[in-house]
DNA sequence: GGACGCATTGACAACGTGGTACAATGTGAG
DNA sequence: CTCACATTGTACCACGTTGTCAATGCGTCC
């Protein structure tokens, strides 16, 4: 680590310029001849020459670095998101750095602002991608907005206060997802609700329950049932609606997210349920696992990887303009993705 | 970004100190006395100040910050590891930047060199955390020795140039998995192997290859399979495993990760060969993917999040010392996890 | 009592870059 | 030939922190 490094003035010498010409040249600034601008960058080549993060980061306030915050990075959703904002970061040349919130510690709004003043204030980001759950806090995007950084959330909800929002149309995308069950024929269609403090269990359901309107039925609160957006309250799911009595079981169950369909889906496969024959089953995000598993899950696919690399362009090409991103919303496609898990209603 | 911070200065006037005294204080530095000491820590709390990490990393040439190093960010693997990572950075007040290596740009070990000072210069890491496949490339590990950097391998081999290393005894583990396999009474034990530049394809065949040995038996050639690491080449191996006349099959196959070994179940479920009734199964890792099928796996349990804090604590506890950790190797426990995939040999 | 050692505290420089201010030079237009 | 303007260099400060070294205070030992 102690190593003497090239600095700019070692560049400037062996160019046989002054230090100012490399920063000019460093910083694309105009003022400088061609000729002069490639000499430089040889030198720089040649040197191995690679500014100072820390030194630049000083002088200038600009840290050409991207903060990802999330409650855990063990989620399909969260990995996704950040492999695509980590590929489009490292192009542009700018560091990610991932901080997770520890939800159980941050009880009151009065610690979270402490909390992101603290990181904000010693790494100095020159922006912020907030994921869900986080991305649906409206005092979470207060305090990131009163902290003046550039956040783009990523999420199905705008929330006014001047930040950036990248989603699909939840509602739309749920309604396709029930339209297609009621084109193969379901009428007893059962929806598995994910963690109801994050907006896209709600936006979801209405989208579920709009389709079910449209097609002249209403929403059987027998057939809603409760989860948490992982397998193991999809498989209970799964388990109580294959308990009740045979007339009253749906043909058809909608989960909110592909881990819960999943879990409802090995609760068939344990109970002697064929899928899909007995019973349809639809997910929603197209995560890795609605392909690995047998048969292979009907989904809505989320475009993941492009809500991070979207969203990390959109902060880059904000970035140096000192200015707050304000209310843009970029609405990408989703796709509905027919697989094994949905066939044909059998009276 | 361009608020008045407070600062050190502001901190000293304050408590009514100099500079020095503040800058002692926050570093834990001795020759404070008690009193002094909770004035500056008062002060500090009051003013709400938080230290700047650019000018702190500029003047001490220390950054509070570790880079983890991959290829991807998409395994289950990674993922675990650097949720580990996280937490004990977090908890340290360091930093964690994850960069990718683009695998297809760097072809020759001089880009790789190239690309790692570049990385490395730039953002100074105070150490590295590197995860397979590319902890396993001792080029990768000669760059990072030259640069007199930190390093922690997460992998099952030590490679001799003075870094530290995680892991598990694979070898062993791989042994223990294919007893539980004879123990159950099966002969005819196929093995699917993972990627063969990654060591521990290699470790876990011949962990494989020994306990069968040991049992006096030998390895046939015709149920060793390529894989890749993936689901796919899971499935691909299960189809071509279970295509074969039924006395040449085995009954059981050790997949050398969880998703291959899903891959294998996959195929077994569609070839409507039971499990684990007419083939056991057993997987390595213990990824979500075992848990979410059904049969749940049977499997390897490798401590991932524990790679990944342990690999963290080995660094900040070096960091500050601008020693290199010399060969340091911790191997952390494994535990067979039994589950529904592997049953009794039924002639 | 004085000299000495040691703990404590402070003044100041230095880290590498970007920014400002201005001078020195070259170049083309009028 | 002069003026305007673009290019390049010189010189220095600022960013916020840590490291160096000197100054101070205090107790101890001869």
């Amino acid at each position: 680590m102690k190593r003497n490094m090239t600095k700019m003035i070692d560049v400037a010498r062996h160019a046989g310029v002054s230090l100012k010409t490399v920063s000019r040249v460093l910083n694309n600034e105009p003022h400088v001849q061609t000729a002069l601008r490639e000499k430089v960058k040889e030198a720089v080549r040649e040197l191995g020459y690679v500014p100072s993060a820390s030194a630049r980061s000083l002088r200038s306030n600009r840290t050409y670095s991207i903060h990802l915050f999330s409650h855990s990075l063990r989620s399909n959703f969260v990995n996704s998101v950040q492999f695509g904002a980590l590929q489009t970061c490292q192009v542009a040349g700018y560091r990610m750095v991932v901080t997770m919130l520890d939800q159980t510690k941050t009880t009151g709004i009065k610690e979270l602002r402490a909390w992101f003043e603290t990181l904000v204030n010693s790494g100095k980001p020159d922006g912020v991608i907030l994921v869900p759950p986080m991305s649906n806090d409206p005092e979470i995007s207060k305090v990131m907005s009163e902290m003046n950084i550039p956040v783009i959330r990523i999420g199905p909800n705008d929330i006014e206060d001047g930040g950036g929002t990248v989603k699909i149309d939840d509602r739309a995308a749920a309604a396709e997802a029930t339209k297609h069950l009621l084109d193969l024929g379901h009428r007893q269609i059962a929806f598995v609700r994910g963690k109801e403090d994050q907006d896209s269990t709600h936006v979801r359901f209405r989208g579920f329950s709009e389709a079910l309107g449209e097609a002249g039925l209403t929403v059987d609160d027998d057939l809603v049932l409760p989860g948490l957006f992982d397998f193991e309250s999809g498989l209970a799911a799964g388990d109580r609606l294959l308990s009740q009595p045979k007339d009253k079981r749906p043909s058809a169950v909608f989960a909110a997210n592909d881990h819960m369909a999943a879990g409802v889906l090995v609760a068939a496969l344990k109970a002697g349920v064929r899928v899909p024959e007995d019973l349809s089953i639809i997910g929603f995000d197209d995560s890795e696992i609605a392909e690995t598993m047998w048969p292979a899950l009907t989904t809505v696919r989320q475009p993941l990887y492009e809500f991070g690399s979207v969203a990390m362009e959109m902060l880059i090409q904000n970035s140096g303009k000192n200015t707050r991103i304000e209310g843009e919303t970029k609405v990408l496609p989703y796709a509905l993705v027919r697989r094994q898990s949905t066939g044909p209603f059998r009276g």
